[in-house]
DNA sequence: TACCGCCCTTGAGCGGCTCCAGATCAAGCG
DNA sequence: CGCTTGATCTGGAGCCGCTCAAGGGCGGTA
């Protein structure tokens, strides 16, 4: 597929896909005699892969260091593990994060009500 | 307070805040004879807020349109009301996509067990 | 008096995109 | 066949939101 599709499942605009490829967090992409890029179905799944990590916070650094043990086989299973162990902790600060912003938006919003109302 | 205790009430940097207080983010912050600033506990708790909207997301232009409401008094309440209501929306969308990649790093997890254990 | 710690300002640097200009190529159309 | 349209290409500039470094001042302690 082209870059359009490829952005179009992954959620990433068709610039940050350029950029991740610039970055080193793609593997080798294969280009048509036209020379465009065509992403295969494996490279667009790993595309949603770093659109989910990256859009929980996962830093371009850790990534790359991501994609660098993928490339380099299953030895490196342990590590990517323990990566992966760690952003799902780091989702739960978040998720905590999120909720404590939701509960201090009820309060406002119900100080507003008071205000308006009475 | 001083600018250290600020920091460590609202979780921003020291740098954060000049920053934030350069962008308009903040009320006027009074000196000490000394020339350093001097923070109420309202400025406190208006960092704070700062803070959690920022942390989940919104952008610095956003927030300082709800300064500047904010500024404007009572009247502008239906106006922040809706920012905030949008930004509680926002909230949702940011869980949902928590709870995606925690779903897909529990897929990855488990193969990496099953490829380590078999 | 010398040093330490906290603060100040200015300005540069960085991470992660995002946009723009100018060129190329394929397909469709009169 | 030439022309336009649309998708893609590259290189480079620009933007947002910090973050850090340099150089300096003030206040307290040894």
């Amino acid at each position: 597929m082209k870059i359009a599709e490829a952005a179009a499942r992954s959620g990433l605009s068709i610039d940050t896909i350029r950029f991740y490829e610039r970055s080193g967090l793609l593997p080798p992409i294969a280009r048509g005699s036209d020379g465009m890029r065509r992403f295969s179905p494996e490279t667009a799944d790993w595309l949603r892969l770093l659109a989910s990590l990256r859009e929980t916070g996962m830093e371009l650094r850790a990534m790359r260091r991501f994609a660098e043990l993928y490339r380099q086989g299953d030895a490196t299973i342990p590590e990517r593990r323990r990566m992966l162990q760690e952003h799902a902790a780091n989702l739960e600060l978040r998720r905590a994060a999120l909720d404590r912003c939701a509960a201090l938006l009820a309060h406002k919003l119900q100080r507003y009500s008071e205000i308006e109302g009475g």
